[in-house]
DNA sequence: GCGACCCTTCGATGGTTCTCAAACCGAACG
DNA sequence: CGTTCGGTTTGAGAACCATCGAAGGGTCGC
């Protein structure tokens, strides 16, 4: 299957990481993605209590965004975090981003 | 006028602050805010092409999500950003969204 | 009081999002 | 080949969101 499309980084917007971010499942992803980096995780591997259809939308949108990246291995699809271009184009966002999150999580 | 409600430091959520923050109407709000730290505006300063109810709602939707103070002022609504709060509960947060958009700004 | 002023709330509308089950599809495995 | 395995796409429903005009509600100036 071939590649699926990633933005490039003068492509990022700001508003659409943020908001790829705002959806407490999304924000989760990223958190476990960062947890490794580096490392590529398929999408089974996100026990979210979510749907497969679910999930693949989530991945879309955080790819669409910027803020992962998708590579197709054998039958699998493996993300990883951009960390890269996004502390390129928005220095410091993830950071905080991940940061904040895991010093502020609410019994939820 | 009673003083609307404003979430206390340990209620705020990331995901409602990155989401308040993913429109770019209110990333524009927060961004003439920071522009002039401590000052206070009024909400008819905002001249962002956008009907008094509209602005009237994401100001609304900023306050919830903790990123705006809003004091009243006789016949005025002053609106002020929450920094010191936001410093605190997410820090860098604030900063690296408002670099970000400065150093990102797309014709548009 | 009366109007002007500033903003909020209401009601409606069109668009977007989240969610799932079902169908689909390419790759691997037998 | 046929099947299974990972994910995507599609179709659909419910919920949410941005937006506006119109109506409402305090407050100030006269």
């Amino acid at each position: 299957m071939r590649e699926p499309h990633h933005p490039s980084c003068a492509e990022l917007e700001l508003s659409d990481v943020l908001h790829a971010l705002s959806d407490p499942a999304r924000l989760e992803i990223a958190r476990r993605l960062s947890s490794a980096p580096g490392e590529e995780w398929a999408c089974s591997a996100f026990d979210l209590g979510l749907s497969k259809a679910t999930l693949s939308h989530h991945f879309r949108v955080l790819r669409e965004a910027g803020v992962v990246k998708t590579r197709v291995a054998g039958r699998k699809r493996l993300q990883s975090l951009r960390r890269e271009d996004l502390d390129t184009c928005f220095p410091g966002l993830l950071d905080a981003v991940l940061n904040g999150y895991a010093g502020h999580r609410h019994a939820a």
